[in-house]
Order: structure tokens, then sequence, then C-alpha cells
RNA sequence: GCGAGGUUAGCUCAGCGGUAGAGCACUUGCUUCACACGCAAGGGGUCGCAGGUUCGAACCCUGCACCUCGCACCA
């Protein structure tokens, strides 16, 4: 480091060394290198969706997979991070397909036929495919690009048809007419995932019929969906409810459509378990091709399914005449219209109910009955026991419990989706006869099933279909990655995919590889805005990541987002975290600016007879850092790890021992003359070297960019070998706690520390006193020490110059100062701040007085507690003699306040 | 309706049985020879409410209130 600007400058920095790294392959993984020593650790990138833009939720996701894999590289391990991209089936058709619907291309898709859009599609997933991926490399992120894959590779498509056939074989995919969840907006069938339950306000309307056997005597029916009257084919009454039990078996005649015959209005009346009485009035309008539960009663009763809606949610000729051709909800408003001009509308009262709608298009969802292919899920038992036994862990664990309820309650899979953009369904039709294979069957006529598999359907197999697995064992057994890489190790998602996602890959897993596909699973939170709402677009709330990295830098989104990230809890967002983090970068920066500002070699060896009680206590303080960051690694808590490198850093390192140091230091380029005083220098600067070269460590996962430049400027990859540190920081050895004999080396003591600690507390005192009496901190003035040990020269150095001193004036205790001198006192010794003619007595007594107060009730606390003979008896011995000494301490303090108060002028 | 998580300083959160903490924000003073993307000092909390267990409760138990989020769902 030659030239070192003086505040850190990311954008240079950041694309140097992503570039060297690539080049250097330092990402790329080898199952060859993978043994007993080196040990194998791989993750499988969630793959973005392909249409995809990167998102501050893709940022926090896949920092942390950077975090393991970057960490798991330091720890010597063999390290795969497998990145790709998902075809998306309905997200990325509708995208390609509004956007020809833009340029005019087309008005519809049939305009240009299947093959033509989706030779589209690929043209276009080509060109626009990579932004995603090429966006993590902004971040930082260390995948291995050599093994990008895309859920429709060819391998990968054969994988999916080939487990596909192999389902169907074990009959556990079956095709089947039943009642789907219908998006008329995507028109294809959804799987129950992909609904979601939402508040919908409208009405409940209340309407009337004949019965037919009983003229004159009506039955209300409250509905909230009066356009599928039509449709309905019975009207339900509870058996047990007696306000109906004499009209089943009866008739009613359907009111609408009004027009038409009346034979051809009549419709039973009947008994069925699944009518609440309690609930509208009793009477259920029965729709057995609109509503799945009136679908089951019409299967218990025979009933005749009418549909009256086409697959884009229109009414039907079969809805009458006045209704034909309507959307769903226009026709809603116009039968309810037509039941009041029949004067069979009771009442539309205000309703609030919960509405499915799909996902992806967010419209409301048909049930209908349609011919779709289902799975049966595979190996269930075994994925379910796996996590609810603990073999496979949860970060955090409560998503378990989530996991287990869908496992118990699981439903059959709707994987059959009525596009073009997907995988095809491998399935032959001729006539009546069905071929399930790999391959058109031979012979003339056979048509192919249209529909393609719902995009999960692939996803589920990511974890060993994007190593090259075929299905075949010959040929998966001699493949290395397989072998080598799997199962992964960790898996980093968001909970909100943890059924779609997670738990098929589990099935799948223990379906096609016999295991766990991962260990462990962490569940990010989700990223909201600082008010806590969602990002979304029409919100704008949702800041681009490139925005920031651009103006902060990566490193500085990263730690932002990482402090803000506590395990298992929502992430809300605000850009001052980054700044944060920028904030952060520089101080690093700077820290290490200074440290080279003193010149001299680096990483010199330390020589323990030579430490300061500073360099003790940082040493200590670095080892206390170490633990707690890899007890929070253990953990999956990564905010904290960043919380305690943060205050270590800065709080520790630079707040206090950089500050202690600069004494002995002396000012830069005047390197001292004196040799004892020289020799102290130099090994404060082996401190500082060994410190800093464990904080770029420590720090390296989360902040690879400046952690890099820093590792090269410090020259600390200087006599290190290429592969543990010497080329990069990434391969640099991860920072191990100190042993029992490094402690002892160093002479790293609990008292050691304590001492140091009393010393700096003292500063605080000191500094408190010139603050009260208005002296700037700038500014030099005496202080006296009182104290019966007097301190080496260089801690008194040390003192004077963190106290901004000049002089600080050492005495033993029969000294006494001018009355009224401000003083504050701790273990370390008194220390006055003499002020001639400057004091207000009376502001002093005022604050004496006041730490008196505080102190006394800390006294009366103690005492309390210690007068209570029950706690003398029952408390643990070592808690009892800790606030025996805390009475002491508060005593010490008591006394010295009074003799201060006394030392004042009358 | 069932379940989970939350409620601690103005804000975001840590602490989960023994003296209430951090960052940001705030107040005051500082262009002190690494950093104003900074330094120093300081103010600020009956730990949601009510009971209980305990020598001792922010922490454990019970109930309640409110906020999130899942799952289920009655037309």
């Amino acid at each position: 480091m030659t030239e070192i600007p003086k505040a850190y400058e990311p954008q240079s920095v950041e694309s140097k060394w992503y570039e060297f790294w690539v080049e250097q392959g330092c990402f790329t993984a080898d199952p060859a290198r993978v043994s007993a020593t080196r040990p194998a650790y791989s993750i499988v990138i969630p793959p973005p969706n392909v249409t995809g833009v990167l998102t501050l939720g893709h940022v926090l996701n896949n920092t942390i997979q950077d975090i393991l894999a970057r960490k798991a590289r330091m720890e010597g391990k063999e390290v795969l991070w497998l990145p790709g991209t998902d075809h998306a089936g309905i997200a990325t058709q509708n995208v390609v397909e509004k956007t020809l619907r833009k340029e005019g291309v087309i008005k519809h898709r049939d305009d240009l036929g299947r093959e033509a859009l989706v030779a589209r599609i690929w043209d276009w997933k080509e060109k626009y495919g990579g932004i995603i991926l090429r966006q993590l490399r902004a971040l930082g992120a260390s995948c291995d690009w050599s093994r990008t894959r895309f859920t429709m590779d060819a391998d990968y498509s054969r994988c999916v048809q080939g487990v596909f056939v192999d389902l169907y074989r074990k009959g556990l995919i079956y095709r089947g007419k039943r009642m789907v969840n219908w998006c008329p907006a995507s028109l294809t069938a959804l799987s129950d995932e992909e609904v979601v339950m939402k508040e919908q306000k409208g009405f409940m309307y209340h309407f009337r019929v004949e019965v037919v056997e009983h003229p004159g005597t009506y039955l209300t029916i409250a509905t909230t969906r009066p356009e599928t009257i039509p449709a309905d084919t019975a009207v339900a009454v509870n058996p047990k409810d007696p306000r109906y039990q004499h009209l089943v078996g009866r008739h009613v005649l359907r009111a609408l459509p009004a027009d038409a015959p009346r034979e051809a209005r009549m419709i039973p009346i009947i008994a069925d378990d699944h009518v609440d009485f309690e609930f509208g009035t009793g009477v259920l309008k029965v729709t057995p091709a609109h509503d799945k539960a009136d679908f089951d009663i019409g299967l218990r009763h025979k009933l005749p399914v009418i549909d009256v809606l086409t697959p884009d949610g229109k009414l039907t000729a079969e809805a009458g005449a006045e209704l034909a051709g309507l959307d769903r909800f226009a026709g809603r408003k116009k039968a309810a219209e037509l039941l009041e001009a029949a004067g069979a509308l009771v009442k539309a009262e205000p309703y609030v109910n919960n509405v499915g709608f799909s996902e992806r298009a967010d419209v409301p969802v048909e049930p209908r009955l349609s011919e779709q292919w289902f799975l049966r899920y595979p190996s269930v038992e075994a994925s379910r026991q796996c996590v609810a036994g603990g073999t496979m862990r949860f970060f955090p664990d409560r998503w378990a419990k989530v996991y287990d309820h869908w496992m118990t309650g699981i439903q059959d899979w709707c994987i059959s989706r009525q596009l073009w953009w997907g995988h095809r369904i491998p399935v032959w039709y001729r006539g009546a006869e069905i071929h399930c294979g790999l391959d058109e069957p031979s012979g003339e006529g056979w048509a192919q099933d249209p529909d393609v598999l719902d995009t999960w359907f692939s996803s589920w197999l990511w974890p060993f279909a994007t190593m090259g697995w075929t299905g075949n064992p010959g040929t998966d057994g001699g493949n290395a990655t397989l072998r080598a890489f799997y199962p992964t190790t960790d898996l980093v998602t968001g909970p909100d995919i943890i059924f779609f996602w997670v738990a098929r890959m589990i099935m799948a897993g223990f379906e096609y590889m016999g295991g766990l596909p991962f260990q462990n699973v962490y569940f990010t939170g989700i990223i909201r805005d600082k008010q806590g709402r969602k990002m979304s677009k029409s919100l704008g709330n949702s800041p681009d990541p490139l925005d920031l990295i651009a103006k902060y830098g990566a490193d500085a989104l990263r730690f932002g987002v990482m402090r803000a990230a506590p395990l298992g809890q929502d992430v809300l967002f605000d850009e001052q975290a980054v700044e944060l983090g920028r904030n952060f970068c520089n101080k690093l920066w700077n820290a290490c600016r200074f440290r080279q500002l003193h010149a001299g070699a680096t990483e010199q060896e330390i020589r323990p007879g030579l430490l300061t009680s500073d360099d003790r206590w940082i040493l200590s303080r670095l080892d206390v850092a170490i633990r707690e960051v890899n007890e929070a690694f253990a953990g999956y808590r990564f905010s904290d790890a960043t919380a305690t490198l943060y205050r270590f850093f800065w709080s520790e390192y630079c707040d206090w021992y950089i500050e202690a140091s600069k004494p002995v230091l002396g000012v830069p380029g005047e390197p001292p003359s004196d040799p004892s005083r020289a020799a102290l220098r130099d090994n404060k600067l082996a401190v500082i070297d060994f410190v800093l070269a464990h904080v770029l460590r420590l720090f390296h996962p989360f902040l690879p960019f400046i952690t890099e430049e820093l590792w090269h400027g410090m020259g600390f990859q200087h006599d290190l070998p290429g592969d543990r540190g010497g080329r990069t920081i990434l391969f640099a050895v991860w920072p191990k706690a100190l042993d029992d004999a490094e402690r002892e080396h160093f002479g790293l003591t609990a008292a050691a520390e304590a001492e140091a600690q009393a010393r700096f507390d003292l500063v605080t005192l000191g500094r408190n006193l010139r603050a009260q009496f208005s002296i700037a901190s700038n500014k030099r003035v005496r202080f006296v020490l009182r104290s019966p040990v007097a301190l080496p020269p260089e801690e008194h150095e040390i003192l004077r110059g963190l106290l901004n001193a000049e002089p600080l004036e050492q005495v033993p205790p029969p000294w006494q100062p001018p009355q009224g001198t401000p003083v504050a006192s701790n273990v370390v010794g008194d220390l006055y701040l003499p002020l001639e003619g400057l004091v207000d007595v009376a502001a002093e007594r005022t604050r004496l007085d006041k730490d008196l107060a505080r102190i006394r009730a800390e006294v009366a606390k103690v005492q309390d507690k210690l007068g209570n003979p029950a706690f003398a008896q029952k408390v643990p011995a070592t808690v009892l003699a800790e606030h025996q000494q805390r009475l002491v301490d508060w005593q010490t303090k008591e006394r010295q306040v009074i003799e201060a108060l006394a030392n004042l002028p009358a």
C-alpha cells in the first residue's frame, strides 16, 4: 500500500478483485481435491426466476450463502456453491407474451403457435436470462459459475421427464378428472400451494325460491355468488334441521335463468350433513361445477354437473341470455339485478369472505372440473421423520413444526399446467392407448399430451439434477461431483417456499438418492421497508440493490443487511443500514491506513516480555471476539457475528487500543531513537498486525472486497503459502480462538484484562470531569493521579495520552489536593483535575451529591439482599460472594465521594 | 377456528433466573498529526397488562390485550 486515499473507494476495488478471483479459478470446486482432511462443503443456490432481477431479498439470501461458502473455504473445505436459474413457467411465459404484445408482434399466443412462441422465449432467455446471475457477481457471490445450471437444460429436462416416467410406473402419478384451482387469467390449473386466501368485500345475497310441491312456500338461500345460480343442481339442507326436514325430496324452481322451461328449472331439495344450519339461512345452493364442497355433495347425491363458466371466467350461454358472455364479476351484479327484478331478492348485505387468489396472476381462482395429472407424494414418512427426529435441522427450528404440519395433512399435487413453456409431459395418446416414456412411441398417430409440468416439479430435483444425476445407477456411481458434494451441507432460502420447494426437495431426495438432500436449512426473514411493509413494485419501496452498490459499495450493502437481519426475524430495511456499512468499511480502511503510516516491518513476532497491559487487553478481547463469532456461526446467527465484530473492531480496537498505542508509536516517520522505546514500538506494531490480520480474516466472509484489498495492501499475504492466504485472503486460515498455551505465552489473564479495563474506566471518568468543567477534549490540562502503586513509564504515557493530560502527575497517597479540587476515583486511584480558581463549588457539590445518592441507592439494594436471611441460605456460594464483593465496591465508591465532598470549601 | 412468532430507550433489535444493553437518532463539546463516512462526554427504559413460582423475574408458569405470519374455512 503506497498511496492510500483518505476514504475507501469501493468501485474499482470490487471489480478488480472479482475478476481476479474468477480468473484464478478461486470459486471452482474440484471433486478430486476432496479428501478426509479436506471435506466437501456444498450449497445449491435457490434458483432465481430466469426473468428476475436482483432484489433485496436476493441480497439477503445470497449474502448468507456467500458468507457460509467463504468461511468454509477458509476452514480448508472444498467448496461448491452451485448457481443457476429456474425457467419459472407461468412468470416467464407471461413476461415474453406481454413483451410481444406490447411490441405488436402478436395479439394472442395462438398467433404464433406453440413452437414459435417457445422459440421466442428461448431467444429471450438467451438474451436476458443471465441478468440476475451477473448481478450476483456485483454482490460478490462466490459461485462456481462453470457449473451454472438452468432447469430447462437438455440433461436437466431428461431428469425431470425420467422422474415423471418413474413415478408413473410406480403408480404415484395418475391422471384424473377432479376439481382443481383454475386461474382464469393464466388459463391453467394451479396447485393448492399457488392459491392464497384473501379477504374480499362483497355481498351476501338472500334470495327465495318457491317449493314446487307446496306453492306459496318459499325457501330463502344465502349466497355470495348469484351468477352461479344457473349451475345449481340441488338445494341442500341439514337432515337434522327441523325447519326443513319435511321438504327434503321436494323440489324448488331454480331462480335463473328465469326464461328456462319450468321442467329444466326443477331441482331437488336434498339432505346433506355438510350443511351448517346455523350459517346463513341453513339452505345451501349446490353448484357442483363451481365449488369444491358442492362437487363432493354432487357425487354423494349423483347430481348432474352444469358448467356455466368459460376457462377465462365468462358466463356461458347455459347461464341464460342475460348473463351469457359477461365476465363473472359483471355477471354477479347482473344476476343480483335479475333476482331483484323478479322479486326474488330478499336482501343483499355487505359481507367479507375469504377468496382464493392465484398467487401469481392475483385474480380469484375458479374451482373447476378438469382432467389433470396428479402426484401422490413419495417418501412422505421418511421426509417427515427426518426433520421431526432432528436428523435434518431447521434454523430457526420453529419452521420444523410448520413443515411437520404440512407433511401430515398433505394432499396430492396437481402437476400439469396448461402452458407452453416448461417440461412437456412425457405421455402420448392414441385413441384409448396411453404411453408414458422418455421418447415418443413408434407407430403412427400418437399425440403428446399438450400440457407441461409445474415448475416446482423440476426444481424439486435441483440438489442432484444440477450435479449431473441421471437416475442410472451405473452412470451416477461414476459421477465424481455427485459423490463428492451430495448431499449438500446447507440450504438457505425463504420460509415462503417451504412447501413449494424445501419439502418437495426432501421427498425427492429420499425417493431418488435415498436420504437427505441437505443437512441444514436456514430460513431467512422477509425484507420489509422501515414501516414494516413488504417490498413491492407498486409501493415503490423496493430500492434497487445495484443502485445501493454503486452508491455505497457491495461490502457496505452486505454488512448493512446482515447487521439488520437477526435469525428468524423479518428485516426492516433502511438505507441508513447500508450507510452504516459504508461508514464501517471506511473505518476499517482508515485503521489500516493508520498502521501503514507508521511503516515498520509487518507481522513481526510478538515478544511477550514487551507487552503492555493494553496489548494484553486487546489480545484478550480479540480472543473473546473470535469465540463469540464462532459460536454465532454455529447457530447461524449472522447478525450476532457482525455485531461482535463491529464492537470488537470499532469500540475496543479503534476507540481504546489504537488511541492507547499512539504515545508509544510516536509521530509517523519519526521512530524513537531510544532502543528500548523503539523495541516497545516495534512490538506494538507486531500486536497491531496480529490483530489486523485476524480482523481481516474474520471479516472476509462478510466484506470480501475490502478485506482482500487490505490483505494485499498490508502485505499480510507475504510469507504465506499460495493456497493458504498467499495468493488471496479467500483461502487464508479461518481464525481459531487462542488455546491455553497461547494465552499463557502472551500472559493473558483475567486479572491483567481487568487491570487494563480499570485504567480505561478511569480515563472515562477523567474525561467526564473535563466535560463537566467544560474543558474541550482537544485542550491539554494538568491531571494528578494519586495512587499507591506508581505506573511504569509506558503505562503512564498511555494514561496521559488517553486523558490528553499535560502533565499527568503521579503522587503517593499522603498527598492532598487543594480544597475543592474535582476528583474521580476507582480502583486504580484518585484522579484529580486541579482547576485553580475555576471551580464552581456549589455546582461541584451538586454533582457529587447526585453521585452519592446514586451510589447509596446501590449500596442499599445490595445490603437489602444480603440482609435477607433466606438469601444467604439459599443462594449459590459464587452468587453470594459476588454480591458481597459488589457491596464492598459500592461502599468504596461511597467513601471516595464522601471524601471528595469533605474536601470542598465550606 | 388451529398454530407459530412478537410486544425491552424515540427507532431497529440483543439479553431469556442474579447490578437493564447495542446501533441509529438526540443533547453538548471538539477540523486532537487514521477516519467529520470522524472523536469525546451525556440524557433517555415502572422490560405490553394482571396474577403466580422463587431468596431473587425482562427472563419460568397461568390468564388477558394488541401486532405479524402461516394453516384451515360455512355457502
